[in-house]
DNA sequence: GTTAGCACTCATCTCTCGTGAGTGCTAACT
DNA sequence: AGTTAGCACTCACGAGAGATGAGTGCTAAC
């Protein structure tokens, strides 16, 4: 069976109208809605056609129909137009960009929730990650007598601290030599690689601070771990609870938990190697193999942030989801975001 | 008419099993489950008592009996008695105070989770607060060649970054030697208190880095002002769609809403300057103003941080809350905390 | 003061039936 | 051959009617 014109200008109706109402739709009120110029019979026919290309289903016998994940995918690969932003939303973006975004962490957190509050879905960000992430520098500060704080920077430009419980704090000047100390070693090897025994012989250098040195390899060990760990940001979780597809608290609980857990978020969110930056990527209601989230889609991007590292966002709605409005916002905010990026670094080289 | 002995013992019972089972209790149920040793149509003439007491309420003409607020009140202030904890719970916060918690956000997050955990209700936790927080100490930190980070640490222990952004970063011997300028700076005088005028006399000492000074002094007060603005630390807020209360999306819905206003999280959570530190205070149902949390209770108390310095922890769910676990709960998680706290005090003035 | 008995109330469940939106099929029309 | 009007059929949904049962208040007797 050929699908002509006509079929795919109905498929469009349905979708566009099941998007805005989540209510089975009918020959009838497609008949009267869109002026195709053909009865409600003709259109019949064609919508017995299209259930069983398996684009569109009956969810019971005398009810209308709803697109199905595949007709959704037909959508999006072909026939969706991308949409103009509307001046709400440009100004949103813009302001966006103009706050003084200079930790990476702030920058995450804004992006998420401006987009979770433009879409009214939940907006999931992925803190930037490469493969191999360096220390660049760490820095000791006095907390109290008995602890001090270890900063460490990375060359991602994350910036972790670290209380370090000691005997005796050492003064600030100490603080400073040792700090320097460590800086000298972390330009002379990659303190990830080292073995127990040639670590025992490097703090064996610091003399009356050994078990300081310690530590603060430990924590420097421990910040590279935490940041080789996946970071996310998620801003609008509740939303959900406003789509009828969630009017049940089992649903929606459900839903609430599979966001608890890390590893599907990690599926669903981690940044996905074969992934081009800025290409958008949709995976549609049962295309993730959640049962918990077979009637959610997702629409993500990578954003790329330094070499070899790649962030992602996305956003996650009811597979009945405005995928053009998503697809121009995520769009828009990955080339935003890439641009914010890409002026900090040429700063940096430029510098 | 005069509340005696057997009136109480129905009360209680009412109160007891609504807790468990969340459905109004008739006189039938009360004769057959607790052996009073009288008759249902006596346990009616006493339950028409109680309710005209305000005690106990009808949901309509036909269902049986539901404590109101006024009857928790009287239960709460009169009739509980504080439960043994079980071999679980013990467990629990023995691992809590046993993990090395030397970074107080940490501490504050473990709490909040694990008191969530263990009722199955929202906890939140706040940050230490006094009136007065000073800086101890500040240290600037190379990030890269167009910014440093301020790391700021006051004198309640917490450790705050502050990214600034600057033309061209001095080295680390400058950062520094800044960085111990500022420090002398810090002692002599309270940055808050300072007006335009003499801040800009101090900056102009730091010739070249006039305006890098200026940034610092930035970051300093903003850190305060942050500190000085309760920071909260929520955990299990989804518990609440397991109780048939908020069955209803809209319940749940405008929980999670009144959760998101950080007004009403101050009101409910804030710490209260009257309460006694240790002292555990509980408000019931009706008895907070707030129509969307009418429905709620929330047991909570004060504890010590410093002179002058309280945080508070506090623990929401429905009216229909097992009182006598979450306060003795709450109890025991305040004193191990505040044994922790001691301790690590101790250990600063003594060491 | 306590209790058995009884009439009464009312939420809840089930069943039925009417309604209406929607379909599929067929026959007639273009 | 494609299109359309017509019609029988399906089925979710809502309203209404009982039936059920948990629970109450009242009264009279113990």
């Amino acid at each position: 069976m050929i699908l002509n014109d006509r079929k795919i200008k109905i498929l469009e109706a349905i979708i566009n109208d099941y998007v805005a109402t989540a209510e089975p739709i009918g020959s009838r009120t497609i008949a009267k809605k869109y002026n195709l110029g053909i009865s409600s019979a003709t259109i019949r026919n064609e919508m017995s056609d299209l259930e069983e290309l398996g684009l569109i289903v009956q969810p019971h016998t005398s009810a209308g129909r709803v697109p199905s994940d595949k007709g959704y995918r037909l959508y999006v690969d072909h026939l969706m137009h991308s949409r103009e932003l509307t001046g709400a939303e440009t100004k949103a973006l813009k302001e966006l960009v103009n706050q003084n975004l200079n930790h990476i962490d702030y920058l995450m957190k804004q992006t998420a929730k401006v987009l979770s509050m433009l879409t009214r879905y939940t907006t999931v960000v992925t803190e930037p990650k490469g493969r191999e992430i360096k220390v660049k520098h760490i820095q000791l500060v006095p907390v109290d007598e008995r602890s001090v704080v270890c900063v460490v920077v990375t060359d991602n430009k994350v910036i972790k601290n670290h209380v370090i419980s000691c005997r005796l704090a050492p003064d600030m000047d100490e603080l400073n030599r040792i700090s320097a100390m460590f800086n000298m070693l972390l330009k002379q090897c990659d303190i990830m690689t080292l073995d127990e025994k040639s670590l025992d012989a490097i703090t064996e250098k610091f003399g009356g601070y050994k078990e300081l040195a310690a530590d603060i390899a430990e924590a420097v060990k421990r910040t590279v771990e935490e940041e080789e760990d996946v970071q996310f940001y998620a801003s609008g979780v509740n939303n959900i609870l406003d789509f009828p597809e969630f009017s049940d608290v089992g649903k929606a609980r459900s839903f609430f938990q599979a966001f608890e857990e890390k590893k599907m978020l990690i599926t669903l969110f981690g940044q996905n190697p074969s992934g081009t930056p800025g290409k958008i990527q949709i995976v549609i209601g049962g295309e993730n193999n959640m049962e918990e989230l077979k009637d959610c889609s997702i629409v993500r991007a990578n954003y790329k942030y330094g070499n070899n590292t790649y962030g992602t966002i996305g956003v996650i709605g009811p597979t009945r989801m405005n995928y053009s409005q998503t697809v121009s916002l995520l769009n828009a905010i990955v080339k935003s975001i890439n641009n914010v990026i890409k002026a900090s670094e040429d700063e940096d080289n430029g510098g």
